[in-house]
DNA sequence: CACAATTAAATTGAACACAATATAATTGCC
DNA sequence: GGCAATTATATTGTGTTCAATTTAATTGTG
């Protein structure tokens, strides 16, 4: 008898859109943002800047490439982003004495007594999630072994490169 | 003795961000873009693009919002999404006749046949994840459980609304 | 039948993401 | 010490996302 399973995906049917973990995973990124958000407006932030702000609670002044270091995002997404969040109030960027290449960023003031005002987040999330704690701490590892994976999966390029 | 379990977020101390099941989200779905971007880009499609014509190749000729509901996307995003696939000769666009505030979205041959380049792409995806076929089918539907729960949360303007 | 309410898309403006490129500072190596 | 690589950040251009608004078509109600 046939085992009752989910069949492998093959290269010659099409799997629907809803089975896939990718579109899982994205719809309800967007979907926790969208969650996120009317809180996140009354702190005057939006999303990735609240990542940057917790990190920086966690860490007061970091490089910008320690703080994408943590969040995964580079350059192009924190350098405009950072500006907001200066031209806000919340933190100050100034180059590093010992090496100009370097931008520490740290909180001013304001930025860290926001904080106080952030803390009630997570609560909000847990219980928007429908989640038990244990239900949620094991779907947040699993999340990250998953990008971990992801991030190690070899690219286009480097598999041209090794084949060269 | 106390029982050896991760403690309730309070609100007065700061969840660390890579303890928080939206981060963990947020950079996994990221992760798993750039993933998909090398083999997205041979075939000339972005990730929202793809689910698209995911959608389509599941059944061709939709309306603007009946992909929207598919994919939970809205005209903002999808308008000008749509007018690069036309663009691309991938898809028409054209006013339904019975009601002209819809407009039906159909593939083209072009775009019929792009599909069957696109049909690894799960299989590609199921290895680069990492996980038996099983952790990734129950993965996507605790996932696409969580998109549900958090869409539903009351937002903050209903909770407002009840109070008024 | 008129016309207000509703519905479907499109548009606008702000803010990400990210590849590719540019700029400037530092390091390594002869 | 000079100068080519490397490193850190910023900039540019394309393509989303999404709230808010606009436009146009349709429906419901008196």
């Amino acid at each position: 008898m046939k085992k009752n399973t989910v069949p492998e995906p093959q290269a010659d049917q099409l799997v629907p859109v809803d089975q896939q973990l990718c579109f899982a995973l994205y719809s309800a990124s967007l979907a926790m943002t969208k969650m996120y958000k009317p809180r996140l407006d009354a702190l005057g932030l939006t999303y990735p800047q609240y990542l940057v702000m917790l990190s920086l609670w966690e860490q007061d002044t970091q490089t910008v490439s320690q703080i994408g270091e943590r969040l995964y995002l580079d350059s192009g997404t924190l350098s405009p982003l950072l500006k907001r969040l200066e031209a806000a109030g919340l933190i100050r960027r100034e180059r590093a004495t010992t090496d100009e290449r370097r931008v520490q960023v740290a909180l001013t003031d304001t930025g860290r007594a926001l904080k106080t005002r952030a803390l009630g987040l997570p609560q909000h999330a847990l219980r928007a999630s429908g989640c038990t704690l244990g239900e949620l701490t094991e779907l947040t590892a699993r999340l990250h072994a998953l990008r971990r994976r992801l991030a190690e999966s070899p690219t286009e390029t480097a598999v041209q490169a090794r084949a060269a």
